[in-house]
DNA sequence: GGCCTAGATTGATCCGAGTCAAATCGCGCG
DNA sequence: CGCGCGATTTGACTCGGATCAATCTAGGCC
């Protein structure tokens, strides 16, 4: 899950599932909390998430980390550079996972048309971090939040009554790392959020946005 | 140019020129300041760099802009999101392209080499991409501009009596807007660094790196 | 040469987010 | 149920980098 800006949402929705329908390997499962692959690790294959989210991140050698991403359904996980793995990932929840083999991106054989498919996922990851970009270098910390909220609820919000409901697997460290803040900051900003009315906290890991409009505004920078 | 963490290089540079044996289309000039597209055009030609720096950037609505990444000889520039350009993108100075049709990525047709080539360029922007992410979202200014310094010594630096020569085409306020700065806080780190010694400012636009290890210390984080 | 102007540098001040610390929450477990 | 511990929230304070403003510099041009 790349965060994009909200009024460019692309037009083919990433979420639509790859055709399955020559995939030669079953589908897998990676139970909450455990690795899928390692940096440095050879790529073998590449993952479309099925259900569940997973994390993917790099360290920094003074400790440091960013989360690179999170996949939620119909992402593609695992490209490779030089041949190998460049984050770690592993899940936040319980996942299915479709695997693709490696060479069907890259030498296409087998089946044309699932190898054009990861590879315009793989253009399309191009120009999601590209906005990633503008979010981590030129955002301040309530339009961070704020678009990493609009856009969870674009791609995986639950709409009722009006209201649009989140769930968050990650942790505030998570977001945090994703977005360049520290946990006090999401924290801070979240509780910010919630005492103007625009989202309510149902319990740490389900936000209810109630005033989606004021969100995304807050996400572009109009003042408050 | 993607900015990437000093310590890890990429094995095989990617200023190896792609086989132009089977290139059917001449290389074209870009004169200084001159456009090569707009984002939201529809991609035609990707370009490979042979001479010259382009400048790739994108606007957010209220004028703030970030610079995703400068172009330097060997790299590919305009890699298509759903058809389209994602970026404007412009020559900081004149330079010299070699133009690969569209299709020949997305396609293949004609010459797999070629086709695969350009693959392998994608494939190594994603990683490029994420090693920015680190930058802009977890480093302090002089961490920021040590590292831009010494990525650039290593791709364009002209080496002389234990120095590095690098040219700066572009201005304070387009590095400012790579590395998530002001302009005036990159002119202060760059004095701050002229006043220890670790780099003189010949020109405005020309740098020389006394001290590389001391700078690549810097760009890692340790404390002056 | 001398002016003009855009870009760069320097200075003073401010503020947003980081840091450090403490309190609180929430959940698993004996 | 009460305990213990990690995650989250809140508070007080600090500081790095932004902002605003004032030079300074170097080409470009007459």
């Amino acid at each position: 899950m790349y965060v994009t800006i909200p009024s460019e949402v692309t037009p083919q929705k990433s979420t639509n599932p790859i055709t399955d329908k020559t995939a030669q390997v079953c589908e897998t499962n990676l139970k909450t909390g455990a690795y899928l692959f390692y940096e440095g690790d050879p790529v073998e294959w590449l993952y479309q998430v099925k259900s569940g989210v997973l994390r993917l991140t790099r360290l920094l050698e003074n400790g440091r980390r960013q989360v690179i991403a999170f996949g939620y359904p119909g992402d593609i996980v695992g490209f490779p550079a030089n041949g190998l793995h460049h984050t770690d990932c592993d899940a936040l929840s319980g996942a299915r996972l479709q695997p693709y083999r490696r060479a069907t991106l890259e030498k296409g054989d087998g089946d044309p048309a699932l190898h054009q498919a990861l590879l315009q996922a793989a253009l399309r990851e191009i120009s999601a971090m590209q906005d990633h970009f503008m979010m981590l270098g030129r955002k301040s910390a309530i339009e961070k939040v704020a678009s990493f909220l609009c856009v969870l609820a674009e791609r995986v919000g639950q709409n009722a009554a009006g209201e649009t409901r989140i769930e968050l697997p990650m942790s505030r460290a998570d977001i945090a790392d994703f977005l360049g803040l520290t946990t006090e900051t999401v924290s801070r900003t979240l509780t910010q959020l919630r005492k103007s009315r625009i989202i309510e906290i149902d319990n740490i890991h389900t936000i209810v946005i109630c005033r989606q409009t004021a969100l995304l505004g807050l996400s572009l920078g109009d003042r408050d």
